[in-house]
DNA sequence: AAAATTACCAACCGCCCGTAT
DNA sequence: GATACGGGCGGTTGGTAATTT
């Protein structure tokens, strides 16, 4: 594996594998200096390397808790929901998994996880079981806040239709969907009318729940999200976003914050078939609430009881 | 057994951002 | 404010190992 070691004819620095005394005296380096001032690092040393090249040496490899290889099924179920929420932020969705770095998250999704997705091993998103006849979702955000995705002129503004979810599915849906970063929360949420379960017998009056979430768009541009990564979807504040993970700790992040507030945008509306005049120019700006509920199962110690492959059951009323 | 293909992954490249001057 | 520099990040390359034909 990797790369023979060659010297650059332009300005002789070593590139490519490096040798078991390159690493020593990088490593030696660094138990002295400590990390940072890369690029003294061959000036003091004589090491022939260029300072990106040591620090990523160090990173990926010399780095002290570095674990290689053997990524596990709860990492790999992490990796998945990470990059479903952050898209391809490597550094970010290695920071959530000790001993990972972001090179080896990343080659691991290049190689594995998106092979998986492209032999349907893994459904890329949740599938969805429809019934009933309504064409058109008719769903009003919290607060009077507007979250318009191009809704169509087949929508009948003010005749509310409901998406009815299966509580026991939807638990932490609102993290694992495509919808988790808009951080839409606090919706009105009807029970199901048309399965057994504890809503069955509820008299149908507004329930609030965490996994809840309200949307204003037609069918088409729901699926088109649901049927979407939700990187390409928003442009969450990545900062306020790690933040509200972390929370002061910086550290483990097992145990988030509750109910912190974060500010979020959302980028050229939802799915392909929604546009604004200036095409990826955001166009709604809008608080998002997060909880504890949506936000656990990013943990590998949560207690989740959402599981890659199951089924949300969105059943249209009429 | 040999050739071709695929998988894996270390390392490089270029861009971007923050900071120092 | 402009410029230079260092560091961080994501995308990509390229070499070896493993597998398949």
């Amino acid at each position: 594996m990797g790369r023979i070691p060659r010297i650059s004819s332009e300005d002789g620095l070593t590139k490519g594998a490096w040798s078991a005394l390159e690493d020593e005296i990088l490593v030696d380096y660094v138990k002295t200096h400590g990390e940072g001032k890369w690029s003294n690092l061959a000036k003091q040393t004589g090491l022939k390397r260029c300072g990106k090249s040591c620090r990523l040496r160090w990173m990926n490899y010399l780095r002290p808790g570095i674990k290689r290889g053997n990524i596990s099924g709860d990492e790999e179920e992490l990796i998945i929901r990470l990059h479903k929420l952050l898209g391809n932020r490597w550094s970010l969705i290695a920071g959530r998994l000790p001993g990972r770095t972001d090179n080896e998250i990343k080659n691991y999704w290049n190689s594995y996880i998106a092979k998986k997705a492209r032999d349907h091993q893994f459904p890329s998103t949740r599938s969805v079981e429809i019934t009933g006849k309504k064409p058109d979702i008719r769903v009003d955000l919290q607060g009077g806040a507007a979250l318009s995705c191009g809704v169509g002129p087949q929508l009948q503004q003010g005749k509310e239709d409901v998406i009815q979810l299966n509580p026991d599915h939807m638990k932490n849906a609102a993290l694992t969907g495509p919808f988790s970063g808009a951080g839409l929360t606090k919706p009105k949420l009807e029970p199901s009318k048309s399965r057994a379960g504890p809503l069955s017998s509820t008299s149908g009056e507004i329930e609030n729940t965490p996994t809840n979430f309200i949307m204003d768009f037609s069918s088409e541009e729901f699926f088109n999200v649901l049927d979407s990564d939700f990187a390409k979807l928003s442009d969450v504040n990545i900062n306020e976003l790690k933040n509200t993970i972390e929370g002061d700790s910086g550290g483990t992040l097992l145990n988030p914050p509750l109910s912190q507030e974060i500010t979020g945008t959302i980028n050229g509306g939802f799915g392909s078939s929604s546009s604004t005049a200036e095409g990826d120019q955001p166009n709604n700006n809008y608080n998002m609430v997060s909880s504890a509920d949506l936000f656990q199962p990013l943990f590998l110690d949560s207690n989740d009881g959402w599981q890659l492959g199951d089924d949300i059951d969105i059943l249209f009323s009429d």
